[in-house]
DNA sequence: TCTATATACGATAATTTTAGTCGTATTTAA
DNA sequence: TTAAATACGACTAAAATTATCGTATATAGA
């Protein structure tokens, strides 16, 4: 359990590529794949979402590529998970879930407890403290 | 990711069930799995986990079952997910690994800063703070 | 205007992990 | 001696993750 997923690793991997570039200059999804031996078409998409949800900026057309958006010191982690995984939480039924549990379920509580306090965790945790 | 898994959700609904009886009482697995709708066997497994791990005390025998260790104020959850689902970190390759990064690497800093936080965050959170 | 290189993205295949089952052995109260 | 419980390794099934394929769109530069 808790294990990161691939998507947040390439996304990790380009994020800290690219900040060690100037800020205005481009990354080309072919570069960050050859350079860390991932591959291009599924990191492509991972840049693709990370780009539609504000994390980096898009340029398209040959000697396009992506740059790091200015602000991921105000990008918490937990929302930086949530973009590129869906909901960050231990347990579905707070979610989608029709849990069949015959009304029976003794752990909403529990539960409960530890979501809040791993949203809390990642809520004070900007994507800039962590992969500066 | 961070999605809990049955073996930890059926330990936890076992703990709870467990509690709220007088503490020698005994529990047996089937009286769990009928009352929770949950899988006998597995269940079975993930409380013989907990008894070697003395999270529970077993009793063979007829008329035997399980009940809480006396000492659940002083088991952090890290130690209990640990127990039962191994490693909590959000990389392999801190624990077995064989990252096969040409050395080129970029993200240990990033995932140990993720790491340490959410080992910190459950080691100070007791299972039975969490399930009482 | 054409071409090469880049992003964009839905659909599908392969792989890995997780969940669940089966069969059998051991323990022990009645 | 029997029945009901725990103990546990091996195997199967299902689900989730990871990766690939095919195609469309954008655009700088010759």
């Amino acid at each position: 359990m808790l294990k990161i997923t691939r998507k947040v690793e390439y996304a990790l991997i380009a994020l800290r590529h690219m900040q060690l570039k100037e800020s205005e200059e481009l990354t080309s999804t072919k570069e960050i794949a050859t350079r860390y031996g991932v591959p291009q078409q599924l990191l492509a998409k991972t840049l693709q979402h990370m780009a539609r949800d504000g994390i980096i900026e898009a340029v398209q057309g040959p000697a396009g590529g992506y740059r790091v958006a200015n602000n991921l010191d105000q990008i918490p982690m937990k929302d930086f998970f949530e973009k590129l995984e869906g909901p960050l939480g231990m347990m579905d039924c707070y979610f989608d879930s029709e849990c069949i549990q015959i009304g029976a379920c003794n752990i909403r509580v529990p539960i409960q407890r530890i979501n809040d306090n791993m949203r809390n965790l990642f809520s004070q945790m900007s994507v800039q403290e962590v992969t500066q």
